[in-house]
RNA sequence: GUGAAUGUAGCUCAGUUGGUUAGAGCACCAGGCUGUGGCCCUGGGGGUCGGGGGUUCGAGUCCCCUCAUUCACCCCA
């Protein structure tokens, strides 16, 4: 501890034996979900040129602009860990023969890292499944991709998260509104607080989710980004809606929802869990249909999301939702004496080779001392490797849950165990 | 990046206006039961009191700095 070096970075954590069971299941129900719908799996690597996420992201945004591990590597190169993966994919995608034959629908379960404040459910090494239909440009995609994370959610066991949708335009009208509101704004900048101030310069379409009393009041009475959307936009969104509606997919219309990546075009939607406080939002995306241009590719339609398996864990604690931990090994062998080690571990391969989760005495401790480990384990059989035993070619088999005990000629355990 | 709270054994926490060798429960180990878990009893190992500096005869207690966690903001997953 008291080496500052040698203590776990800011903002990161180590998933200890007991948690990682629910980071499996949480895992395994992903790649079950995203499999059935036809999403397969890519890896991209853990670092990437900075240009990826400048480009891809946006210099102005906070991610790229103060939030990157940023190197560079012995041979000059100006790399950085990777603040998310859209992007990353987008430079794959353009790297391969893939989008020759559209739609391509991609997932990934990755590390990001962000230089943030650490908070619980803000870290700065964290987790998310994501996915991505590319080559696709009807709303059909966009309302498939928000009912992929849904059914995740539902799979998992979770009700009551709230998905909040909202369209920002596209590159012909999201400019008008974007002047409009930034007139309206102007005119009324000295009722805003100091942050939006600062936000009506750089990033105006974010003064719309302040929280700030005074701002909402401006806000009210601004002008709203549906009124401004083109037709086209207007009949994605309907075109969402209506595909969300026929899914039975419950929603709000909430039409501040903004996004804090560049790369987002008319669909942009969040899944919620209002109990986390202040890191209460789940899952984020929507569609990014200019990203591929931005990188200097060919442009290419897409949608997708994102979701923090740390906040999805969390959410599942605060639901009640995350199973206790249950028998760690199928048998646990026990031995008596050191010279009855190599048997005991000629047993426990023999079982491992049936199948069985087995552990095996480490310590050479008291037969009372391995019996506890085993009851610790929640194992539900010790087997006892003794020189009473051992001579006639048996070993004890003990019933940890009714206490009875019966010898096994050591050749039939595994059949016995296989059953 | 802004504002605030917290930091004592592996875990949850005591620790009176600064005053002798820093405690409890749980956990762990051993013995009681010389080869049998859970209950009980007895004993034991464990702490640079987050770290550094200062005030003082004396600091876990007071002051400063620093690190970490948490909360709100900001941002986002």
């Amino acid at each position: 501890m008291a080496n500052v070096d040698l203590q776990r970075p800011r903002g990161t954590q180590d998933i200890l034996p007991a948690v990682t069971p629910i980071w499996h299941r949480v895992e395994a129900a992903a790649h079950r979900v995203a499999q059935s719908y036809g999403y397969r799996e890519i890896r991209t690597p853990v670092f990437e040129h900075v240009e990826v996420f400048r480009r891809g992201v946006g210099d102005a945004t906070d991610i790229v602009e103060k939030e990157m591990y940023e190197f560079e590597d012995r041979g000059g190169r100006r790399l950085v860990l990777r603040p998310e993966s859209t992007a990353a994919v987008a430079r794959a995608l353009q790297q391969t023969s893939l989008l020759s034959e559209p739609p391509v629908r991609l997932y990934y379960i990755q590390s990001h890292f962000r230089y943030e404040r650490p908070q619980s459910g803000r870290l700065r090494q964290h987790t998310q499944f994501g996915v991505e239909a590319w080559g696709v440009p009807g709303p059909l995609a966009d309302a498939e991709v928000i009912a992929l994370a849904e059914s995740l959610l539902t799979d998992l066991g979770l009700k009551g998260l709230v998905v909040r949708l909202n369209s920002i335009g596209c590159s012909d009208c999201r400019p008008r509104y974007r002047e409009a509101l930034v007139t309206y704004l102007a005119g009324r900048r000295d009722e805003l607080c100091g942050d939006c101030q600062r936000r009506l310069d750089q990033n105006p379409l974010r003064v719309l989710d302040c929280k700030v009393p005074t701002c909402q009041a401006v806000v009210a009475d601004s002008p709203k980004p549906l009124d401004y959307l083109c037709e086209t936009c207007q009949t994605h969104l309907a075109g969402v809606e209506g595909a969300l509606s026929a899914l039975g997919i419950t929603y709000v219309r909430d039409g501040s929802l903004v996004r804090g990546l560049d790369y987002y075009t008319r669909t942009v939607f969040e899944i919620g869990y209002d109990k986390l406080g202040a890191q209460s939002t789940v899952c984020g995306g929507g569609r990014y249909d200019g990203l591929m241009e931005a990188l200097g590719g060919k442009a290419q339609p897409a949608v997708g999301f994102g979701l923090g398996l740390e906040r999805l864990i969390l959410t599942l604690g605060a639901e009640g939702l995350v199973p206790p931990e249950g028998a760690a090994v199928d048998a646990y062998i026990a031995y008596l004496g050191p010279q009855l080690g190599p048997e005991a571990m000629r047993v426990a391969q023999m079982l491992r080779a049936a199948g069985q989760r087995v552990e095996m005495e480490a310590l050479g401790r008291s037969l009372k001392a391995q019996l506890r480990r085993a009851q610790k384990l929640m194992a539900p059989y010790v087997v006892i490797i003794g020189p009473q035993e051992l001579e006639r070619g048996v070993a004890m088999v003990r019933n940890m849950e009714t206490s009875a005990q019966a010898e096994v000629p050591i050749e039939r355990l595994a059949a016995t165990f296989a059953r």
